[in-house]
DNA sequence: ACTAAAACGTACGTTGACGTCAAGTATTGT
DNA sequence: ACAATACTTGACGTCAACGTACGTTTTAGT
């Protein structure tokens, strides 16, 4: 491993943040710096970058509330801690409670996930629909075939 | 057609929404119902459900704002208004102008689309792979095969 | 005609997700 | 050692998208 810690500059310019947004986070109990340094400056490694990560990704793409977010989050790292003590102390009853908790939330968020991909799907088909027929609006003559648009920039 | 006028009440009913927010959208210029009564009560029609129902899906679905919903809504009626007015008095540029606006807009609108769409398949794809691996770690005897939850309300 | 329910306009309140300042401490490059 | 940044906590500000309360009409049902 390169290294493993990063500033909060770091972090805002490798994800796009800014500082206040981990700030918030954090109070809202969704991250929590893996360490800090002797005078308090905050120190995140590189679980600390999945972990914003996926916050980003469930807020974007799914429209999730922070809210929503920390009980998914939550649920994942208690499974991550069930699989690192795999034999651990906790009685089997009380691991699959956890366990079974876990995986009704992701499944609700799963199923949640499909009815927006089917929607968007929909979604996408009618505009579609209005292009093609705007395009056949126009002045009869379109001599170039309009190039499909290709681009995987992420701002 | 049955009856294509609606109170505010037929539409709250109808597509859930609230007055309040009926006229939100009416002050953010989104939206005008197609009559008033003698006393000033709204009356919407057919045409007025579908542009709610497609704020509503573009609000849901991509989590535009209003304001964009508002451009993409405007350049729809504006080519809407078009093929009506098919032999229209605007010279052919300034038709073209029009449509150019409109269709460069939507072209943006699909291209968002598109990438929401793949990336929420991606984010489909870890939690299935989440899911599987958290149902592996079930204490391993899964007797029943867990069936697909299936419903369709809408709280 | 009359009453209850619904709608009106106006206006102020709320909530989530941050932005923005301020005053003081930490860290870093020279 | 020391200036220039960067980070800290705390507090207040902001903006979109409504919620809510109010006193006043309008409409619908009997």
């Amino acid at each position: 491993m390169h290294k493993s810690t990063f500033t909060v500059e770091d972090v805002v310019h490798l994800l796009g943040v800014t500082p206040r947004t981990l700030h918030y986070y954090e109070e809202m109990g969704l991250l929590e710096p893996a360490c800090r340094t002797n005078g308090g400056h905050r120190l995140y490694d590189d679980a600390s970058l999945e972990r914003i990560r996926r916050v980003l990704r469930l807020k974007d793409d799914m429209g999730s509330s922070l809210q929503e977010i920390k009980l998914i989050l939550d649920a994942e790292q208690a499974l991550d801690q069930l699989r690192a003590l795999y034999r651990s102390d906790l009685s089997e009853t009380q691991r699959d409670r956890v366990l079974d908790e876990s995986i009704g939330l992701m499944e609700g968020m799963l199923e949640r996930v499909e009815r927006k991909l089917s929607r968007l799907s929909t979604l996408r088909e009618s505009i579609v629909e209005r292009l093609t027929r705007a395009r056949t609006l126009r002045t009869s003559m379109t001599p170039i075939e309009q190039p499909v648009v290709k681009q995987a920039d992420e701002s």
